[in-house]
RNA sequence: GCGGGUGUGGUGAAAUUGGUAGACACGCCAGACUUAGGAUCUGGUGCCGCGAGGCAUGGGGGUUCGAGUCCCUCCACCCGCACCA
């Protein structure tokens, strides 16, 4: 019996679902343990052997866990609204939701290929209503919560309704609140909102007709695609995720995150301890004079170095400031920066621009009078849009000095050298008044103090991160439960969800930049206003998904709290990088706002995460000679000849020349060849560097004939000039994508391998988190053992045994030997520790030493066998189960019982020493382990290879270390 | 520029606490069995050297009886962030 992979995989697939061994209850005697993977975008191109890494690395872990004796949470989903299928349909007319439809089914037969242990009676689907119900639910939850500063936490609304209407704010009392109107009642609360509407300017993208978040915006243009992308004023919503700032970065500290995915997290957020500071505008003719700047600065201690102040041009009080003979000019940079887009700024960092305002302010601390300058280096949206500028002490501070001849005052000596500025916290002040003397890092609490102290400014903390945009101009999202009118928005409430999408026939853009749902006038026109027209973004539905397994089929709550108290946060999360800052930070929010709330019992929804590697693929390339111009456009074209690789080489390095070449190709081509001869010249040439489809490349060599029919025939005349009969290809590691021609399908090499060989495989390629080029030559190895394993069981034709009957079951019921236990613990001991800790390709070799072993020891005995199989489950989960059933056993092998080490059986009565002369090793010798170290160092001595290094002397001295190793001294 | 990470054979990689560097595979080289093999099996394979031996974990230095592992320094590559005061 030959190991058939194809009918045992499919008879187990069928087996589980049949049986639903991966159902999975909310109530268990089990701990409980959740595995969650990134839940993918179907896309229409469906699944490339990058995409599987990550959810095999989190199967293998479920059914380890389960194996464990737990209760494992292994769910998967799809995130299936999103631009593409919206592009798609812009394309070709097709909706969304059909492709959708498609691509998921796509998607979850090539997911059930590899045998995955999800539950699928959980499955979500976020464009699915039943799922976006709850989106907007919790939309609403945040549209009717607010932050409170004094608990520092979410809470209703309505309670900040009730203060506002028994005792006012700092900005309104109680009765003039009362005497409000609706819309200005509203435009109150909108300010405290976490999820509230503003005018605002987004990056709006003309060329993808949207708004895109800032994170989806890379160096000024859109994240996909590429385009243009620039400031425009329009009313979005957005969650008030700058109110979480601070919790949110407190929260890394309890997670186990890696520390660059931690860092990312703590450069978004952006923390930074200053001061804001207020200087006075001195302007003696104008009515601003005395009016305050206030400034913030994390560099406290530098105040007596301050030469001039800049602010942001965008500031609306500029042309207050402005002297009258600086007022035109200062108009004119105004329009300036108006006319230049994110993209310039962001190219053109080093240009110094800016102007002066004619005004100046003065310095609390010593009364100097400093000009204000206003520049577009300073942002209006961070700190007060304002700074204090030091140039001896900040880089840009000291260039803009240099371009508008600002002289430097130098508050730190030696320190400073004239030419660039040193932002240095180590030096000592000089020039500096009371702080003369003290280092910088120590002054700038005693400066904080003194601005404290004399009431002109206060310690204050600033984050970078902005609250976030969460209007879409798109059709393929969640619709908004709002309603507007004269400009007050409405909630929907919980009876009228889910707020489902209408149909539409063109997905183009409505008018105004709004989105496709404005052209549907029956839709948006209602009794009771104006329906929003933006959807939610891609992150609304992803923000919360983790939840919804818990509890998938509640018609009442987006989860209960039974389900969400049971199950709790996620223990182990797996995906990319890629949603570091973007889907990370946002469910972390939600998961805090709904913890305020009282929604859910934890605050943090993912307590460890792991973060998998990319793929890369192997690109194959091939060489085309293509002779120039001069041999006649028409024939250019019509020559297929290709060099292999080494002959290109030959080429590039000089070792062989156009002449060879020439000669080569006449015997190839008539037109070539009648050319050369007619012209007895070489013509020029050019080299074409081509991809070529991996998977017609057997490892570099190419298959030829499958060249030929390759892209429809276009090569069907290709001729080659070969080394060594054989055709060689390039080789470049590059990412993994269709236009590369490096992809690889897992269904191909599932039909070819079986899911088991390729799990193992791709476990088997490095660490999970690193990325590493495919090379589906690999793959041979690792079906190579399993197969071998397999034959541990049965005999078949090709295994040359000559005791045992082709096709036969060979295992026995003996009695294991000391040394075939050993063997078995040893790998027990391995794989359930490298298991733990993710090192999954370590494991996988694990296997094949015990698999070789066993074989070397002629081992088929029941009871070893038995135990492997269990350890091999979560790896190769259908040789396991089919195997284990064979030996006679019910049931699924998840159910068995996780073997346990046995130390003992390991236990060793001597030891082959290393024996090392200078800490090089030598020779070894075998010693017992409870053999007396005075006995141990005589008898090195006198060996032969010892004596020889030694020469006759005595050694310095001898190191030995018990189990581990002999050291002699010289 | 700032932050995080990685450098080990022809290739993917092991070496969990400082203790036999290169496990396990791919590839390659021999050989066996075969009508044949892209099947299977056996042996070999870091580099130099006939050999004894020497040299090897990006380079240089240090600590140590002993360093891929710890410290200093330089270099290269990858990934984030980037006028955030």
């Amino acid at each position: 019996m030959e190991y058939n992979f194809r009918l045992i995989e499919k008879k187990w697939q069928d087996w589980w679902k049949e049986n639903k061994v991966y159902k999975v209850s909310n109530t268990s005697d089990k701990p409980k343990y959740y595995v969650l993977d990134m839940f993918p975008y179907p896309s229409g191109a469906g699944l490339h052997v990058g995409h599987p890494l990550g959810y095999i690395a989190s199967d293998i872990y479920s059914r380890y866990k389960r194996l464990k004796g737990f209760n494992v949470l292994h769910p998967m989903g799809f995130d299936s609204f999103g631009l593409p299928a919206e592009q798609y349909a812009i394309e070709t007319g097709q909706h969304p939701a059909e492709t959708t439809k498609k691509n998921i089914a796509t998607f979850k037969s090539q997911l059930d290929k590899i045998g995955f242990c999800y539950d699928w009676d959980r499955e979500v689907q976020t464009s699915d209503p039943n799922y976006y119900k709850w989106t907007q639910k919790i939309f609403l939850e945040l549209y009717n919560s607010y932050f409170c500063n004094t608990q520092q936490k979410a809470r209703p609304i309505a309670d900040l309704i009730t203060k506002y209407e028994k005792q006012g704010s700092k900005h309104f009392s109680a009765e003039q609140w009362n005497g409000f109107s609706d819309a200005e009642k509203e435009e109150w609360l909108m300010q405290r909102r976490l999820a509230f509407s503003k005018f605002g300017e987004v990056n709006w993208c003309e060329a993808l007709g949207t708004v895109l978040a800032n994170d989806e915006v890379v160096n000024g243009v859109s994240e996909r695609g590429g385009h243009p992308v620039e400031k425009k004023k329009m009313r979005q919503w957005y969650l008030r995720i700058t109110a979480y700032a601070e919790r949110l970065l407190q929260g890394l500290e309890t997670l186990d995150f890696s520390d660059s995915m931690k860092e990312m997290q703590r450069n978004w957020i952006g923390r930074s301890e200053g001061a804001e500071v207020s200087f006075k505008v001195h302007s003696p003719q104008s009515t601003v004079d005395g009016r305050l700047l206030t400034v913030y600065t994390t560099r406290p201690d530098t105040i007596f170095g301050v030469d001039f102040m800049v602010l942001a041009p965008e500031l609306d009080y500029i042309l207050d400031i402005a002297s009258a003979e600086q007022k035109q000019a200062v108009e004119e940079y105004i329009q300036y920066v108006k006319s230049r887009s994110d993209r310039e700024r962001q190219a053109e960092v080093k240009q110094v621009t800016g102007c002066f305002t004619g005004a100046y302010a003065i310095n609390p601390f010593n009364g100097k009078q400093i000009p204000i300058y206003i520049a577009e280096y300073v942002l209006a949206g961070y700190g007060t849009g304002a700074i204090m500028a030091v140039p001896c002490g900040d880089e840009r501070d000291f260039k803009f000095s240099q371009h508008f001849n600002i002289s430097v005052t130098n508050i730190i000596g030696n320190a400073f050298n004239g030419t660039e500025a040193n932002p240095t916290k180590d030096a000592v002040l000089q020039n500096s008044d009371y702080l003369n003397g003290l280092v910088m890092r120590d002054a700038m609490k005693v400066a904080s103090d003194k601005i404290e102290e004399m009431g002109i400014g206060k310690r204050k903390v600033n984050y970078r991160m902005r609250d976030a945009g969460f209007s879409r101009q798109r059709y393929w999202g969640e619709p908004f439960p709002i309603v507007w009118k004269e400009g007050v928005p409405t909630a929907l409430t919980e009876n009228d969800l889910p707020l489902e999408l209408p149909h539409v026939e063109k997905y183009g853009p409505g008018p105004d930049g709004e989105g496709p749902l404005a052209n549907i006038t029956e839709w948006v026109n209602t009794p009771e206003g104006r329906r929003e027209t933006s959807t939610m973004p891609g992150y609304a539905g992803s923000s919360w998904y983790f939840l919804r397994y818990m509890d998938p089929n509640n018609d009442k709550e987006f989860v209960s709290k039974e389900a969400s108290d049971y199950w709790n946060s996620v223990d182990l999360y797996i995906g990319g990088t890629e949603h570091a800052v973007g889907h990370l930070l946002y469910s972390r929010m939600w998961t805090k706002v709904l913890f305020d709330l009282g929604n859910i019992s934890f605050d943090e929804p993912f307590k460890k995460l792991l973060n998998q590697g990319m793929i890369q693929g192997s690109s194959r390339f091939v060489y085309r000679v293509q002779p120039s111009t001069a041999f006649g456009e028409k024939d250019v074209n019509s020559t297929q000849i290709f060099i292999s690789f080494d002959i290109n080489e030959k080429l590039s390095s000089g070792e062989i020349n156009s002449k060879w070449l020439f000669e080569k190709i006449s015997t190839l081509s008539k037109e070539l060849s009648d050319w050369h001869n007619q012209n007895n010249d070489i013509p020029t040439y050019t080299i074409n560097k081509l991809h070529v489809d991996v998977n017609i490349v057997d490892g570099v060599e190419l298959d030829i004939e499958a060249f030929k029919k390759w892209k429809n025939g276009e090569y069907a005349n290709a001729e080659f000039i070969l080394e060594d009969g054989k055709y060689i290809c390039g080789v470049e590691t590059e990412k993994m994508s269709k236009s590369k021609y490096n992809t690889v399908n897992p269904d191909e090499l599932c039909d070819k391998y079986g899911a088991d060989t390729f799990r193992m495989y791709e476990m088997f390629l490095g660490p999970v988190e690193q990325s590493k080029p495919w090379d589906t030559k690999g793959i041979e190895g690792v079906h190579r053992f399993i197969r071998k394993m397999w034959r541990l069981f049965y005999s078949d034709s090709t295994f040359k045994n000559n005791e045992t009957i082709a096709g036969k079951p060979i295992w026995t019921n003996d009695t294991p030997t000391a040394e075939e236990l050993k063997v078995l613990h040893k790998t027990i001991k391995k794989i359930d520790e490298d298991t733990e800790r993710f090192s999954y390709n370590t494991a996988v070799s694990a296997f094949m030493v015990c698999v070789n072993e066993l074989a070397d020891l002629k081992c088929n005995k029941k009871q070893i066998l038995e135990q492997v199989l269990i350890l091999l489950t979560p790896y190769a989960p259908h040789i396991a189960e089919e195997l284990w059933n064979a030996l006679g056993n019910e049931g699924s092998i998840l159910d068995a019982k996780y073997p346990v080490f046995n130390p003992q059986l390991l236990v060793e009565s001597s030891k082959e020493y290393p024996v090392s002369i200078n800490g090089k090793m030598r020779t070894t010798l075998t010693f017992a382990l409870d053999a007396a170290q005075a006995d141990i160092e005589k008898e090195v001595l006198a060996n032969d290879i010892v004596q020889k290094w030694l020469e006759g002397n005595q050694p310095k001295k001898i190191i030995f270390v018990k189990g581990k190793m002999i050291n002699v001294v010289i």
